[in-house]
DNA sequence: TTTTTTATGATAGTATCGCTATCATTTTAA
DNA sequence: TTAAAATGATAGCGATACTATCATAAAAAA
């Protein structure tokens, strides 16, 4: 009865990390995979404190003498998770300005990028780019905010994040080149995206956008105001 | 041969925190007023996780036990001792704008208050304001930033930072009332404050602005200038 | 003062956490 | 087919985050 022929397409982005961030690269196995996937998940429904490797292994069935062989601790993860999505911002900042000349646009398109970042894209298969912004939004500053910091910073474990920040700031000098603090405007505005999303969520008395779900137009309305009347 | 009198006067300054914060009133008794005093020094130290009731305990010459009178878990505490900061930094910027009529100053005014405040002041004998503000800079969000917000937001635990951001606000408005952000900007100005001063000190390339010590100048002036910008 | 209440100290105990070690078994590569 | 690498199973250990109980000391009320 003839053929069929089956044809298994899959285009797959990956990103490459710090090597210090795991002992062995989750992205090349199935339980690596399993395990960035449900930690997301585990971590977005029940928040960091309470997210032990322990859970996770009883999540998907594996031990947690396994998921140590992946990484050091489950701080070493978080920042390996707000690494991963940095990167993958930068990715689609790459992507969405590489034909446009304009620095303002490109700005505009930078702050969509990391505002509404999970609401435009497929992304990769094992990863819930929505789940994970929540986290980068919910947990992300726990990343730096350690007594580990300037240890871990040598090792390059925040590379990601400068790296973006170094990005935005050439955009936002490009616009301006008078404006005395592009870094710190740059972060600020990643930061101001973060803590107001979840204010609107949960101290709404702390900010004057409301987020509905998913939509977070006003979070981009506002970052784009702060950024136009600064620069211009 | 005579007398001498001696007289005793002390001022003490006392701020009426959220009931819910504590077990047993810490300004109440020697006891509480050490591990107020204590517990601020050993998280300043070592950092806020691997602070525990035992080691404080152990320090202040205590038990765990005690300890647990006073606060239901050390979470509570950072709570406690981040409203007292921001209520301390609202008695300040009372006191320092009392009789300024101009808007503009006033929020000069309001901003070297929260960037400065350890630097300027006396203060309270068993809380160390400096190392209270590196606290906020360094732990403060994990205050909010957990899944038991919005029970806690509830219960009031973060009132003292709302009312803050209530009264800058309005100074806000007042500045500028087509202003479309008051209490954004309001929180923007503080979250930025503590950011800045930590990546000055932690990851430089995330700013540009730079710390030397406890001279906090060059925050001040940015500071300042985003407001400048933003509102006029 | 004496009594009663309240605050603190001393000690023990329990479940969970964070992590390491060892050995067996399965999967993959040579 | 054999060797190597990855995973699973299990145990264990010290620390953490509490709770409970009882004794003692200090403060307040009688």
């Amino acid at each position: 009865m003839g053929y069929r022929i089956y044809i298994k397409m899959s285009i797959q982005i990956r990103f490459s990390l710090n090597e210090g961030l795991y002992l062995k690269d989750p992205q090349d196995s199935k339980l690596g995979k399993n395990i960035i996937q449900h930690s997301i998940l585990l971590i977005d429904e029940f928040g960091f404190e309470s997210f032990t490797f322990k859970k996770l292994a009883e999540k998907i069935g594996s031990t947690e003498a396994s998921i140590y062989r992946y990484f050091e601790n489950k701080h070493i993860l978080l920042i390996f998770l707000v690494n991963w999505y940095w990167e993958w911002v930068s990715y689609l900042i790459q992507i969405n300005t590489m034909n446009v000349s304009d620095a303002r646009v490109k700005l505009k398109i930078i702050i969509h990028s990391f505002v509404s970042a999970p609401k435009d894209n497929p992304g990769v298969e094992y990863v819930n780019e929505s789940k994970l912004h929540n986290i980068v939004i919910s947990e992300g500053v726990k990343a730096y905010l350690t007594k580990d910091v300037d240890e871990e910073n040598s090792k390059g474990f925040f590379s990601s994040y400068k790296n973006l920040a170094n990005t935005v700031s050439h955009v936002i000098s490009e616009i301006n080149p008078e404006f005395k603090y592009p870094y710190a405007l740059a972060t600020n505005l990643f930061e101001m995206s973060n803590n107001h999303i979840y204010f609107a969520k949960h101290l709404p008395r702390l900010t004057d956008i409301s987020v509905n779900g998913n939509n977070v137009d006003e979070a981009e309305t506002m970052l784009n105001y702060f950024a136009d009347k600064l620069l211009f």
